[in-house]
DNA sequence: CGTGCCAGGTGCCAT
DNA sequence: ATGGCACTTGGCACG
């Protein structure tokens, strides 16, 4: 865990090498200009930042404030660094798409390298997959008779969360959103509807499942012929913990 | 610039808290695990990360690989760092929407208070708003003839990002994207030219400004019967310098 | 404030 | 590679 205070750009330099080639992470917090040039460009004249590169080959630059950073390149990148007319360059090259970012940097405050331990699983709960694992499981929390038919139906905009049958036979197409469902949504979902149609007799039922309908697009729902019904991401989960143990095999007999 | 090499929970919770205080720049790599509660909810299980928290009261915890953090906070947080059972619980709390994310710290390899002196500007080239630009200081590169009668013209399904006229009076409706055109965009121009109409004898000349033509799209947009013009980044970043110094006033004449 | 829209969005998975 | 889409998207502009 070598950490260097105010270390020369040459000292820098080669302890920056030996960690990239280790695929550590190494941090430091140096002056510097940014410049970037692929989709788009920008520049960022000299100052000081926090300089991050990963042991997967991707690279961030913060400034003193804010969440984002100023500057980046995501995984994979090609990470060079050497010294040039006394600065240290540190150049990363995303192949595709070409992008490139170039940091010059003049003086290092503090680099430091790291090998993190950590084979923690991250779980990230409820989600909109989550909400349709729910109606997967339980598909009478959308009606009493609700039959699931399929799920992520291809249709050629895109794909039907879930395809079902109500008690009388009508088809119900369901579009689901975690967060209160706005006029993309239902844009959305008559996209869908122009192909796919009911057999003969029955109904084809729209259908938005959400937390919410967005103020503004209430009206817009009612004179669409649209249905809501309401589930909400803790009430997904419950029923997901409810089913924990049949879960898998509920999954799998669709599979 | 405050460095402390493996110190104890007790001494980098003091270095934490004045540095918040301060507003400084606090990097902290770490053994930890994470809770976080909101919109939705994630657990993460003990391991070693970095952990940045700045002075505007924003918290990034990234792993030892990937572009994104794995748990966060924006900024405007209320972030607190207290003892509690022998570890250190470090707390931020997002007002709205409400969510809370918590990392209990066992260890600590390194902790850094930074205060980055920092006034530079970041200039982003180019995006839509560029390629906009222009074509407004310089329409005739659309084509000889052509002149601005608006833009950002607002029709009932958004804004038209430039109106003008050929010269033969047809009326140009153009759509601006920097990416390679899709099969949105031409849906997008349709939808807007249901809204519009020529004069009596004119046409209305939908075209789409972008650097090409997304490969699945070419058929479809041969069939709607738009025009493409082609417009690189590159090239709108080449007439910007060009007109410089006009810029601003050009501009301001549209005002 | 909520709502809509853009981003160097990123990431994941499909064909 | 390209397309379609979710994301704790974040961010800004606007009613």
């Amino acid at each position: 865990m070598p950490v260097l205070i105010s270390p020369s750009l040459d000292e820098a330099r080669k302890e920056l090498v030996v960690g990239l080639e280790a695929r550590k992470l190494v941090v430091m917090v140096a002056s510097c200009s940014v410049e970037y040039s692929g989709r788009t460009g920008s520049h960022l004249g000299e100052g000081e930042r926090l300089v991050i590169v990963k042991g997967d080959g991707c690279i961030l630059v913060h400034r003193g404030h804010d969440y984002q950073p100023v500057n980046w390149q995501p995984s994979g990148c090609i990470i060079q660094a050497h010294a040039n007319d006394g600065t240290l360059v540190l150049k990363a090259v995303r192949p595709s798409p070409l992008e490139s970012l170039t940091l010059v940097v003049k003086e290092i405050q503090f680099l430091g390298s790291f090998v993190l331990q950590d084979a923690a699983e991250f779980i990230l709960h409820a989600s909109e997959e989550e909400m349709q694992r729910a109606i997967i499981l339980q598909p009478d929390m959308i009606e009493p008779g609700f039959k699931i038919l399929d799920f992520e139906k291809k249709v050629p905009p895109g794909f039907v969360d879930v395809y079902g049958v109500d008690r009388d036979g009508n088809i119900v197409v369901i579009e689901i959103k975690k967060d209160p469902a706005g006029f993309p949504v239902i844009k959305q979902l008559l996209e869908y509807l122009k192909y796919l149609q009911a057999p003969p007799g029955r109904k084809l039922r729209p259908m938005i499942v959400a937390p919410s309908i967005a103020k503004g697009s209430q009206s817009t729902l009612a004179k669409s012929g649209i249905e809501f019904k309401q589930l909400t991401l803790q009430k997904a989960v419950e029923i997901l913990q409810k089913y924990a143990r049949s879960d898998q095999q509920a999954l799998k007999s669709w599979l």
